[in-house]
DNA sequence: TTTAATTCGGATAAAATTGTCCTTTATTAT
DNA sequence: ATAATAAAGGACAATTTTATCCGAATTAAA
C-alpha cells in the first residue's frame, strides 16, 4: 500500500507529535530506537518531512525534531503520504493505465475508483493529533 | 497499491477472458501487444498464473493461453493478486509492523482495517468474467 | 519425420527502493 | 573561542522489483 518510507515516515511522525505534547523534542536516534526503523534511512526521511513542513528540525545540541501543538491538527496523513510517496495512490489508476479516466476507465475503474477515494477521505480527515493520542493513552504501538 | 506484475496479470487475464469468450486462445505476443506490457516480463507472469490455475496454458502450434468459461465465473481478482503479490496487501499492517493485530493495534489500525477490508471484498467479488464483459461492449479499456 | 510455433525455465541485466557511511553545517554549552 | 551535539547532505552499497535474453521442451502441421 505504503512505500517503506512511507510507513517509518508517518510511524516517525505520529513519535514526533506524542512526545512534543509533552514539551520534548527528540533525536532521530531516538525517534529510530522507538519506531524501530533503521536510523540512517529514518534520518532521510526526517529531512523529507522537515523540508515539506510536516514536522520542524533544530541543529545544535539539544536539537531534534518537533511538531508545533497548532500544526499536529491541522496536519493530515494525506500530507505525508503526498510528500514522501507521491500523488500515485490518490489518483493513480489501480490497474496501472497511464492515467485514471472516467472516460475511458479499465475494467477495475468503478469499483477501484470508489475504495481508492475510501482511503483519500481517510488520510485527508486522519491528523497526527489524533493519532498521538491514541498511543499517549497507551491504546496503541509504534512497534511489535 | 498492487506491483507492477500484479497490473499486467490482472489486464492479461482479463484480456484473455475475453478472448476466450470468443473461443480464441492468444499467444503472449499478442497480449503484450494489446494490454501494452514489456512481452518477457508478461510471460513470465502468464506462467505464475498459469502455475496457480488461473489461466489454462497450451504448448506448441495453435497453442497458446486461455480460460473456461466455467472458470471465468469463479476466478476472482483476489486469487490472481494472490497469486502474484502474496498476502501481505490482504493481512499487513498499514503502518508496516511486522504483523497486524488487534490486540496491539498500531494507530491507525481501525481506519485502516476498514478500507482494507473493503478492498479485500472487492477482490473476492470481482470475477474475470465480469470484468471482461465490460471490455466486451467496449465500455472499458486495457490500454490507452 | 521434419519444421515451425509456442510455452517453460534459467540466467542475467537494469532500475528502483531500501539502507549505510561519512563529511559539512548549525548551534549550544563550556 | 572551543568543544560537543545534532541535523543536512552527498556518495555509495545492498536488496528487491522490473525487465530482457536465450535455449529447452512440447506439439501441431506440412
Ligand atoms: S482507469 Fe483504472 S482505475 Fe480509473
Ligand atoms: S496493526 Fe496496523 S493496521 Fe492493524
Amino acid at each position: 500500500m505504503f512505500s517503506k518510507a512511507c510507513e517509518y515516515g508517518i510511524r516517525a511522525a505520529v513519535y514526533i507529535a506524542l512526545q512534543s505534547l509533552d514539551g520534548r523534542r527528540v533525536s532521530v536516534n531516538e525517534i529510530a530506537e522507538e519506531i524501530d526503523s533503521p536510523l540512517a534511512f529514518t534520518a532521510k526521511i526526517l529531512q523529507q518531512l522537515s523540508k515539506s513542513k510536516v514536522i520542524h528540525s533544530v541543529k545544535g545540541p539539544t536539537g531534534g525534531f518537533e511538531i508545533e501543538r497548532t500544526d499536529m491538527d491541522h496536519v493530515k496523513l494525506s500530507k505525508i503520504v503526498h510528500a514522501i510517496d507521491g500523488d500515485e495512490i490518490f489518483v493513480g489508476c489501480g490497474l496501472g493505465l497511464k492515467e485514471c479516466n472516467a472516460q475511458k476507465p479499465c475494467p477495475l475503474h468503478d469499483k477501484f475508483v470508489d475504495i481508492r477515494n475510501n482511503l483519500k477521505n481517510m488520510l485527508e480527515q486522519t491528523s497526527l493529533y489524533e493519532l498521538a493520542t491514541g498511543l499517549e493513552v497507551g491504546l496503541t504501538y509504534l512497534r511489535r
